[in-house]
DNA sequence: ACTTACCGTAAGTCGTGGCTTACGATTCGT
DNA sequence: ACGAATCGTAAGCCACGACTTACGGTAAGT
């Protein structure tokens, strides 16, 4: 739930391939590991760093597992990243009327 | 440029606690390893790794360097995830829907 | 000019994480 | 009830990355 886990999940390539692939719907492991160069428990290991990040969700159905993506875990980094955004955007325009200040003391 | 090495380049804690220090504004490599538990290099290369992940601007001013948080690696970074919001959210709904019809024919 | 301060780079070590194969558990089909 | 299918877990291997110390290069102070 908390956004570092979240960005360390996603910092995977193979893991980033494994949300494009949920992109437009939740799907079973055997699906998600359909002509991946990695083994399917390799794709297994990744599903469960996704759901540990909260970036996956695991519905049991029958024989199958279904996973598909938490808008809410998706969320919360992207929140983080807000922030961070906000913050940018300020110390820059600050930077840059310092620099103005400079300029006039010139 | 590209949001794989932005992601990659935040994934990391002490990489994060960089960034967090330069909320505020621009700052020198002396003033942001000060307090830090790692050395001084290890710090100019965690620096290299944001600079290259486009995150960081560096300004050379006389003996020191300045590094700020760049406004536009931050947003290469939210607009990736504002799509896989939009896509996880139609997911979502297409998934209640679905579910919705699955329970008129029971 | 000489020293000091500030910073990046090189080389080397070590832990962590991603992958494979092998195995066990559960569910579906017949 | 038995075989096949789907999937998670364990153990082990190996590459990558984060860190250290040591060094060099440039700018500022005196």
């Amino acid at each position: 739930m908390n956004y570092e886990d979240a960005i360390t999940a996603l910092a995977d390539p193979t893991r980033r391939v494994i949300i494009d692939r949920l992109r437009s719907g939740a799907l079973p492991v055997g699906a998600i590991a359909e002509g991946m160069t990695i083994s399917r428990p390799a794709v297994s290991q990744h599903l469960r760093v996704l759901s540990d990040a909260g970036l996956l969700t695991v519905t049991p159905q029958g024989n199958r597992r279904l996973y598909a993506i938490a808008p809410e875990g998706v969320d919360t980094l992207r929140r983080y990243l807000d922030t961070l955004w906000d913050d940018a955007l300020a110390a820059f325009a600050q930077a840059a009327t310092d620099q103005a200040k400079e300029k006039d003391n010139a």
